[in-house]
RNA sequence: GACCCGGUAGCUCAGCUGGUAGAGCAACGGACUUUUAAUCCGUAGGUCGUGGGUUCGAGACCCACCCGGGUCACCA
């Protein structure tokens, strides 16, 4: 024991002492391996089954299994007991008799707590209240658990006859802190990262049955780019070099372009050192496709299609709800061009208005902080506060203004504008995609751009990657990228409202 | 960083205009060989976030601080 037992909680000293028994009785607390035969669910099912064919003997009896999991549940009835048994896949009600363990195990039985992982083997059969249930013949402890999970209470409610869930552990830090314990009582939370995992396994495969080649590109970079944004740095000693953790992909992909891996794609956690919110974690999963001789219209087309595999693959359906409103993906989504938008919102044409005028307008809506922004950033504020709420409907906006697009093509029919394009769902961003900027002279024309914004004091403007403009120099074909926010499309899919709930160990501020 | 809300038993919470700290669940002991929120009897469990102050007396009132949540700001 390494703590004082003085210093430990009655409940704790209650299971140190349960350890203490069983290693008195010769019951090994943590055991080596137990083999199974299947799980919970399909267990039950097959008892069904059975059942349907006839197949039950005439005692009632199934099959013979043995099962793995931990011990979520407990009826203590004097000579008989009732218990959950919870494993990957679902629960089975366990039951154990003196008559059939025999009185040396029923006797031990007392030592279980719930949390304990315990390996049982019996046959199934249905009990008088008629659930599935495993008539245990034998178990071992696989593994004893020292401390008690917050497990809660599920009811039925008297009036309306719903299961009402009563939460033992509804801290939302320390469900975050200790995901671990969150998982092992909250099933639903379990289900949210399978889903997750689900999403970007049909991710992977939609851009993999499109020819797309997955690359791995550097985190640690001597130089950031490819995103506004403020980076993570740090210094590598031998090379006594300042490093910074990435903020995308960009440009490293589109280095691959140049070098003819014409469709690439990367899965890749990014850093940006910023707020956190219900939309923004500092460390992040982004997917980034770069896909040659196409443009922003292929690649709208392009994120619909992929949009539209993840639901089907995962959700078997083209409608969810999130938050609580009905959205439905029918293809096309509508298209709305930024500047109209913000036009709309404003109940003027944006076009017309200089500089100043537009600042006054954002006044005028109490728009606060707008410090030094130029052109690009005042339009940005506006379409923020007029028109993101609004789109809630997978909707692109599209042609942004191109103080705002540093790294993206010119509009073929208005230069003021980029080729670009953004989907938003649930009034969030979650793709953003451009016709790449492939002149390495507008290229560096833009990067200089940027650094005068940085001189005026805007800390996430972007700095002349001279490395990059050399890779454009070379050639780079026409092409279409887009950045997808993972976490957010799993949010989606998963009707979560705040980027912590499909984070396992999102971000907090560390302990003590 | 700003504002709002919160911190009381392992968990969820109550605690009135200041008067000796409570409930349910969990735990522990006992009864019960088809229960499922099992039930019944009993026991134990608390530096009331921290530090000051007001008061005869503070969980409550005042001040400061710490921690957290939410909103905003920051943030393609």
């Amino acid at each position: 024991m390494s703590h004082d037992a003085q210093e430990m909680s009655q409940v704790l000293r209650a299971r140190h002492e349960k350890l203490a028994t069983l290693r008195e009785r010769g019951i090994l607390a943590f055991a080596y391996s137990f083999e199974v035969t299947g799980t919970s669910i399909e267990v039950v099912a097959s008892f069904e089954d059975l059942e349907k064919a006839g197949g039950v003997s005439a005692d009632g009896q199934g099959t013979h299994t043995s099962l793995g999991g931990r011990i979520v549940g407990w009826r203590d009835m004097g000579k008989s007991a009732f218990a959950h048994l919870e494993d990957r896949a679902g629960r089975i009600q366990l039951y154990f008799k003196k008559d059939i363990v025999g009185a040396e195990a029923f006797e031990d039985l007392r030592l279980l707590d719930l949390g304990d992982w315990i390996g049982v083997e019996g046959t199934t059969f249905r009990t008088k209240t008629g659930e599935v249930t495993l008539r245990v013949r034998a178990w071992t402890l696989l593994t004893k658990s020292l401390r008690p999970l917050p497990f809660g209470k599920v009811e039925a409610a008297s009036e309306t006859g719903e299961r009402v869930v009563h939460s033992g552990f509804a801290d939302q830090e320390a469900r975050y802190r200790q995901r671990y314990a969150d998982l092992a009582v909250h099933p639903e939370v379990r289900e949210v990262f399978r889903t997750r995992s689900r999403v970007v396994t049909e991710l992977r495969r939609f851009l993999d049955g499109e020819g797309f080649l997955e690359v791995e590109t550097p985190v640690l970079q001597p130089m950031y780019g490819g995103a506004s944004a403020k980076p993570f740095v740090t210094t590598h000693h031998a090379l006594d070099q300042t490093m910074y953790l990435r903020i995308a992909d960009e440009l490293y992909l589109k280095r691959l372009i140049v070098g003819g891996l014409d469709r690439v794609y990367e899965i890749s956690k990014d850093f940006r050192n910023e707020g956190l919110s219900r939309l923004h974690n500092p460390e992040f999963t982004m997917l980034e496709w770069y896909q040659a001789f196409t443009d922003y219209n292929a690649q709208m087309d392009l994120s619909e299609r992929m949009l539209l595999h993840v639901l089907d693959r995962v959700l078997g359906r083209r409608s969810l709800t999130l938050a609580g409103q009905a959205i439905e993906f029918s293809t096309p989504f509508p298209r709305i061009r930024f500047m109209d938008a913000v036009s709309a919102g404003l109940g003027t044409d944006v076009h017309a208005l200089s500089d100043r005028e537009l600042r006054a307008r954002a006044e005028d809506l109490r728009i606060p902080d707008l410090g030094g922004a130029g052109r690009g950033k005042l339009l940005d504020k506006l379409f923020s506060a007029l028109v993101e709420p609004g789109l809630v409907q997978p909707t692109f906006v599209i042609d942004h203004p191109k103080e705002l697009s540093p790294l993206a093509k010119e509009h073929r029919d208005d230069p003021r504008l980029t080729e670009r394009f953004e989907m938003y769902i649930g009034g969030a961003e979650i793709f953003n995609g451009f016709s790449e900027l492939n002149d390495p002279l507008d290229q560096r024309a833009r990067f200089e751009a940027q650094v005068l914004l940085k001189t005026a004091g805007d800390e996430e403007a972007q700095q002349i990657d001279e490395d990059y403009l050399r890779a454009l120099e070379y050639g780079m074909p026409p092409t279409g990228g887009v950045g997808m926010g993972v976490d957010r499309l799993v949010m989606v899919l998963a009707d979560q409202t705040s980027i912590r709930d499909v984070l396992l160990f999102p971000v907090l501020r560390a302990e003590e």
